[in-house]
DNA sequence: TGTAAATCGGATATTTTTATCCTATTTAAA
DNA sequence: TTTAAATAGGATAAAAATATCCGATTTACA
């Protein structure tokens, strides 16, 4: 559903935000357990998307281009592998020139629900930090408690 | 974001669900635009999980299982192209066992928001019918009025 | 019972996505 | 000013998704 790619780029950004000095591609590939010469193309358009700084050479490495806190996961998406709303119909149909067919309105609907989650959460938001851990776990607790 | 096999699923059984009496390979081919070669592999998917009785022979075809009011959207996307829930850790994080770390646990929550799109949408309720583009553009018309 | 129409399913081709590798360029520091 | 460490980017390979083709099998009907 989510493409490799932008999973990637997803956890490099979590990775960036996290750490708190540039990071070179070797770094990022461990940290994130992406392979380095993908990673490396990823990073490339990232950069290009201007999302990340980077910088050449000895000492160098990739920084998030601003805080995590206003970097949302569908910027980094975007980016690297763009989700695709339907706009006009697939199958060209004349009929549906003006407005989608329901089908397709359908299908659209859902990338719609998909953008606004992902336009409303930051990286911040998705960081591996204690904090967030916890709020998972308490979310979870009581999750087992409505399951049970 | 979602796959093109899904998508001629999908087609495949609005356009059942459209006509009045078995289709051939041939003739949803031509419906749908889909090619047929493939087409014929997507519809053997759709039969063997039960969402379409196919026949042989002179006067064979294909025709829904069962009622369109009774077939989501989710059970044809499931049989060919199944979304994925992330369910454990893609990283193999020690870490997160028990619980997904905050990335993971937001992408499935998005996955989780299509999953239940998919599930409370029948293939009845996305019929190219006069009547539920009807619907489509009188919500398009008061959606217009909202833009403007 | 023979024949034509249809699905079934395997083999293969093409395209896209994912991944690897190598050379060029930039940069800091000895 | 040389050297080593780093990104940039092109060429290529491997894997997965999409697509084509064809022979085998089933089935209705003349």
């Amino acid at each position: 559903m989510i493409s490799q790619t932008a999973e990637y780029a997803l956890r490099a950004a979590v990775h960036l935000a996290t750490a708190d000095s540039k990071q070179t591609v070797e770094q990022i590939a461990a940290g994130t357990q992406v392979p380095s010469g993908y990673l490396s193309k990823v990073l490339q358009s990232l950069t290009r998307a201007g999302l990340l700084c980077s910088q050449r050479g000895i000492g160098g490495g990739f920084i998030l281009a601003k805080p995590a806190t206003e970097m949302s996961v569908y910027e980094v998406v975007q980016a690297v592998d763009p989700i695709q709303r339907i706009v006009k119909c697939p199958l060209g149909l004349a009929a549906h020139e003006t407005y989608l067919c329901p089908l397709h309105k359908g299908l659209d609907d859902a990338m719609s629900l998909i953008e606004a989650q992902f336009r409303g959460t930051t990286i911040a938001a998705v960081m591996d930090t204690p904090e967030a851990n916890e709020k998972l776990r308490s979310a979870g607790a009581s999750l087992k408690v409505l399951n049970s």
